[in-house]
DNA sequence: CCTACCGATCGGTAGG
DNA sequence: CCTACCGATCGGTAGG
């Protein structure tokens, strides 16, 4: 298969979820148990042999749908980082309130990793130190600037204080593992947003310097038809 | 050597912390090692090999040491969660007011991390599945229970939001891992404690129901003489 | 997608 | 703390 482009993979992505697992093609499945199997056991712990026991397929034939086991971990490194670092630096450039594209952010952030059908938790930051998988610090440097940049133009505008610039990036991929880590469980989709929209508001809360500012913000988002990490 | 108790461990690595790791004893510069090299190439991708390859004995030889490599491991995880967990719930029990309390626990639980000695950015809670590690999942309960206790108390005083109360522990796990990741960069002791300060107040001012709260809290705490982590 | 198989490396033991 | 060595498992290839 040829590589995919960033819109491909969300579009694909979206598709798969409306399919139980065990009915995707073989290829995603070998996505599938390799990211959950990975995020259980670490990459060195989830053998080629677990992931294709688990598949259903037996080991060698892995290597039709992957050229080895480190492309599995660059195609899921891909959704963990590349993907977020394109929306992130697009909003930094967009129109409007760095308040309000900030809110945005997080709330595309959150759906993305929350509504994720791979799981995604084993892509720790370590991993990029793997030999050939270099290339994937800069989605991360893309992804932190953007973020930054943000925050910077939100206190210029006078928004956020400035003593909290430097914590965004941290917090924010904290409570982005956690979605991933909640989103594993059941849960309803009505809960879910409900908490998506708390962690959000938890981190406007320490940055804003005039809390009328996150009523207003949350006001025009629930009035906008949002647009979602799934339907661009 | 027989087992240490966590007051032991916290004795012996202020100890540590005055001498290069290059001086260490043999056992403590495995787990060094260790620490580093989890950290950096996961669990299992961090090979007993590799560690004796750094601390400079044949792989053997470790296993007069340690009597498996899970052992290593089980003492990092120690490190990690059973004396955090221990700390906080001896101030979730404390007298004081709740706010003040918090404080007073992120900046030991920061300082902690931040003075560790060893590399602890390998301990993923993932770990805790391995055969023979489940105990730890008792220390990572025990931690969540207590920092949820303190910010139910503060609700309860009126002192801290009720809408915040199940993203604490998120985001202070979040600070906490960026605070072990940040400090193994070299920094001058100053710049460190400025960077705790200011995590601690980022999320004050995310729970705080009133600003001038943080005000009170943080000029008693800098008055008072501070219980370090390492000074007890 | 399969069977058969490769060399390399793994955690750990025996015995000094 | 060492040398010598064990069986098990690793990622990947050959050839159909």
């Amino acid at each position: 298969m040829a590589v995919m482009t960033n819109d491909e993979r969300v579009a694909h992505l979206h598709a798969l979820r409306a399919v139980p697992p065990a009915e995707w093609p073989t290829r995603d499945r070998i996505l599938y148990e390799a990211a959950r199997l990975i995020a259980a056991k670490g990459y060195h712990g989830a053998s080629t042999r677990d992931i294709t026991e688990a598949v259903g397929i037996r080991q060698p034939s892995m290597f039709n749908h992957f050229a080895s086991k480190q492309a599995i971990l660059a195609e899921l490194l891909a959704l963990e980082l590349s993907i977020p670092a394109a929306r992130a630096d697009e909003l930094s450039r967009a129109e409007g309130r760095p308040v309000a594209r900030l809110y945005q952010y997080m709330l595309w952030d959150f759906e993305w990793y929350g509504e994720m059908p791979l799981d995604l938790r084993g892509m720790q930051e370590e991993l990029l130190d793997e030999p050939g998988l270099e290339a994937f610090r800069a989605d991360l440097e893309t992804w932190k600037k953007a973020i930054n940049r943000i925050v910077r133009q939100g206190v210029a505008a006078g928004e956020f204080e400035k003593d909290a610039v430097g914590m965004v990036t941290t917090v924010l991929t904290g409570l982005s593992w956690e979605i991933v880590r909640t989103a594993q469980l059941a849960r309803d989709p009505r809960t879910a947003a409900k908490q998506r929209k708390g962690a959000a508001l938890f981190v406007l809360r320490a940055l804003v310097t005039d809390p009328r500012d996150i009523a207003a913000v949350v006001d025009a988002a629930d009035d906008t038809p949002r647009r979602t990490a799934t339907a661009r």
